[in-house]
DNA sequence: TTACGATACGGAACGCTGCTCCGCTTTACA
DNA sequence: TGTAAAGCGGAGCAGCGTTCCGTATCGTAA
């Protein structure tokens, strides 16, 4: 094989640069517009939002479930790296955490998506479900134990009891404005504090 | 208020017989269409097997949701009042209940349709579940009473349990061809039957 | 730097679908 | 039997997914 690189995310052996941009491009757009209208949003609408034609979308991602995955790898990796990255620049881990889980609830719409756009019971949708709990899980586990070593929240949550959690209330989100999931996350938050943090009003 | 009728199942005043006639006309067609082509089949597809046009079947279920619905109620209940008469007609009680079965496999079609049309965590979606249990059960329980009293099948099988069974080998029947529930649903069956029907090989 | 083949892009066009609307038919009732 | 109302049918519209091919852009070798 040609120069396949350093074991990057991309084995292609050589990819003209702006059919990566507008991958890139692609992978931006859908993500941003499966928030706003769900993952059955019309494939126009990406393209449009993304800047190229029908047929870039379509040679780049031939089925709406090959989309779909890649925007859900893409969003894995990208909440997977913005752990860290809120924890150094936000003013304290609380913050952090808080932001965390605002790009967290983005991301659950892709994922919830995932089950009506591949099949639940496929090789592949368990095998993107463990990635999904290896990549995520320490960056969650690492978020909270700042904050509890801040003494910003309580002690004792158990990262993937809060992730399912999270999970859970931002499933049937769609279709319905009387529920909006954030309004409970946040709740949960404001649960998590330390008593002291919030003054006794 | 008029005439309101006896507490049937079609409280509107007074209804036109060829009204009647065509929705009775419609659920049929629309349950056919449902086992052949799913539940996300056109409407068109259903308008013309009913031999009605396109207005009508709008006029009498605005939306997806509720053709899904009434063809559900309209199973179920064709289901439960199948049991006693094929427990008459057909030549043995392992008989009836193996015809049965077959219906309540069509039928399912219908049920799994419901989860991915109406919300599955709305108040109709648990009203409609709870109805299905009512109704279904004591019939299932019918039918496994009487094989068994005939010596056709092994006791000791639960009704509910039975029927989860099914339910469960019917999921995820669409898009795939190698998979076939029937098969492994006929395959459930004779695992019921008493060692001693079936020679020992 | 230039020229050229390969690669990727864009969007018009097509077929299919859900849904509406209105002229015509059928029904029920006096 | 005559008439108003209720119901019917399907053409037509708008929106979506998907394909296809002329054109623009890129990487490379001279």
């Amino acid at each position: 094989m040609p120069t396949a690189g350093h074991s990057g995310e991309v084995p292609a052996p050589s990819k003209r640069a702006d059919a990566v941009r507008n991958q890139q491009k692609l992978l931006a757009a859908a993500a941003e517009v499966f928030v706003t209208s769900g993952v059955d949003a019309p494939i126009r609408e990406i393209a449009t939002r993304a800047g190229v034609g029908m047929g870039t979308i379509y040679r780049h991602f031939p089925t709406r479930a090959d989309l779909v995955v890649a925007v859900f790898r893409h969003q894995v990796e990208a909440c997977a790296e913005a752990g860290p990255s809120l924890l150094a620049s936000a003013g304290s881990p609380l913050a952090a955490l808080r932001q965390w889980i605002d790009l967290f609830v983005d991301f659950l719409v892709t994922k919830h998506g995932l089950a009506n756009t591949v099949q639940p019971d496929s090789s592949g949708f368990t095998a993107l479900h463990t990635y999904f709990l290896d990549r995520l899980l320490p960056v969650a586990e690492q978020l909270l134990d700042a904050a509890v070593d801040a003494g910003e929240i309580r002690p004792g949550t158990q990262p993937y009891e809060l992730m399912r959690g999270i999970g859970n209330l931002c499933i049937g989100s769609d279709g319905d404005p009387r529920y909006d999931p954030r309004r409970l996350v946040a709740l949960l938050l404001q649960g998590l504090q330390q008593p002291q943090t919030s003054r006794p009003e």
